[in-house]
DNA sequence: CCCGAGGCTGACAACGTTGTCCAGGCTCTA
DNA sequence: TAGAGCCTGGACAACGTTGTCAGCCTCGGG
């Protein structure tokens, strides 16, 4: 059987230990394990034998053992809701990016917006004894991590706070950016202003509805109930409702979308409208500007928001930080077009 | 100093092990192991005390000194190169959920189109000792990955063949999508065809361009050099090429965009032209259907690509596939108008 | 020439878990 | 009632690495 297939003839192939490399290179184990870290204290000599002895073997130093000895992973786990959010590409890459200047590896999961999941996963993350965590949570109690932050995993929340625990979060100023998004609405004369966002449970989507609620305040607009859906996200739903808004008895003239999936949604519908109707998005979205008219937006910066928790985290393994806080990154109003168009009746 | 800031009193506290679970119940080690294993052999009684001590001390099994004893880490390594980009979102999500689906976590980091950091990552991943590694490639020498192989690491690599070694790949067909592109601009009508890619040196950029040089040939048109742009991604190289192509003095009358992000770009380009020009773009993007005109394109299925890819290497840890194959996916012609504009000259 | 200092090296324990194996107590049957 | 067999629980080693510490060897100074 010569030369017979790589794969299955090692399948379950043993990994040389340092303990083969030192055997082979004639030294002691606590030499091969000097070189293969750096360490001084070795003569030039032996380590090449060494190294020799590594690449022969094909050696690779097991990090679970050397885990389970240092205590420390090098590791961080990211929980967000979907991957495939493009909200979320930019915002995981960022906290990657500090993690790998921090030295250390990136995990994550998607919580699918299920509590249980996202509770399932942490837990996980914490099994492997990640370093520290970023969490977009899913849930609203995340008492099931108390013991995590008595032993010491740095934790930071991203886009929702914590619930009934004391823990650092970075998010976007919701409350302020759909507030601005509505008066800008509003200064361009519109006053029965549509408002499609996620269940109220949601921190950000319930942020985003007080935003609604204040700016239509302050405009001395009451509001009515026909003119909210709250709780849908999927297309189908979002266009009915759209729909529905834009062809009662008290139409809309403008809709303010409070997240990019309802944004684009919204986007189709109406398209085919022969009313112009106006509209502002919450979250930017790619291409926005080459729509006719241009999609106005309150726009987030993602990877600002990774960024910075990336960094809180990794202070917080430091020492140098403490007391939790609440980090609000400011939302920017983008004018292009949708959001300025006039009301038509 | 009653009720200190929990964070910094215990920042290095040490986790319950399950030697303290044992002292707590009054049982042995291994009963302990038993009750959290779900082992069968613990009479009720006893289970409850000792899920009672765990309670009570918070105590978390260490997956470190677990993966040490078993062998296995229940987790895979995801190497792609830029998690933002919006054709890997679906694709890292679709891996995720098989990982999950078999109980795996999912450990990934972008090698942002650098083989050495490629690689960095790649072997980062090994010394973690994941099960298996799904690999988008950035280089094209990956012998450094023989003795992970020979250890028994299922590996699996995506949109782009491995260099110098027998192993798994899933990809699109980017040689008959990107030729399935050129013959439906030249069944249109056009001769004068431009085409703008990435470097020949990534396998993707190369077929796709052996692709457009088939169809041209089929179609019996020389190609000027002019007419096609090489090594170009950033914004602004790609805007300046495409300017070039379009007002030489033997301008092309369509555009073949070889990737999304030049997509994107040559979109705002053309935006800006009085010409009327016809664009078809390798890879799908959102609200493709939304821009005037509807935005032709070869689209892959990301998903579908790292489904694939992660069902595979789960066989292989299976120990069910043995041998490497090459398995490409179709491309789909979506046609939205661009690509079926007339030629204006 | 002897002694001390300092540089290299290796033996050994420990990290927290799981697999193996054995002991003791129980039940069931003859 | 005694013996066989089963069920429960625990002692111990091992996984591969790193920290501690002690020993050896060399070199320089007195």
């Amino acid at each position: 059987m010569p030369e017979t297939n790589l794969r299955s003839a090692t399948r379950y192939g043993t990994r040389p230990t340092m303990k083969d490399v030192a055997a082979r290179a004639g030294v002691g184990l606590k030499t091969v394990s000097r070189v293969v870290n750096g360490e001084p204290g070795v003569t030039p000599e032996t380590e090449r034998r060494v190294q020799e002895a590594i690449d022969a073997l094909g050696f690779r130093r097991n990090d679970s053992a050397r885990v389970l000895r240092k205590g420390r992973t090098a590791s961080i786990g990211l929980v967000l809701e979907d991957l495939a959010d493009p909200f979320y590409g930019p915002l995981s890459r960022s906290v990657e990016e500090v993690a790998r200047a921090h030295g250390a590896l990136l995990i994550n999961g998607s919580s699918a917006e299920d509590p249980d999941r996202e509770q399932e996963l942490v837990l996980a993350l914490c099994a492997r004894r990640v370093d520290g965590l970023v969490v977009i949570p899913a849930g609203d109690d995340h008492r099931y991590l108390e013991p995590e932050l008595r032993a010491g995993v740095a934790t930071v929340f991203v886009d929702r706070p914590a619930g009934h625990i004391d823990a650092d979060v970075v998010l976007s100023d919701n409350f302020g950016g759909a507030r601005d998004g509505i008066a800008h609405l509003v200064a361009h004369g519109h006053r029965r202003i549509g408002f499609i966002g996620d269940m109220p449970r949601i921190h950000t989507a319930a942020e985003r509805l007080r935003g609604y609620r204040a700016a239509m305040e302050d405009a001395g607009i009451p509001v009515a109930d026909s003119w909210m859906s709250l709780g849908v996200t999927d297309p189908e739903r979002v266009r009915r409702a759209a729909e529905e808004m834009l062809s009662g008895p008290d139409p809309v003239t403008a809709i303010f979308a409070a997240n990019n999936r309802v944004t684009v949604t919204v986007i189709r519908v109406l398209a085919e409208q022969t009313r112009r109707v106006a509209l502002v998005g919450f979250d930017d979205i790619e291409l926005a500007d080459l729509l006719q008219p241009g999609v106005t937006v309150v726009a987030q910066d993602p990877a600002a928001i990774g960024r910075t928790a990336a960094e809180r985290l990794f202070r917080q393994l430091d020492g140098t930080l403490v007391v939790p806080e609440r980090i609000e990154l400011p939302t920017r109003l983008i004018t292009r077009g949708s959001g300025e168009l006039p009301p038509a009746d």
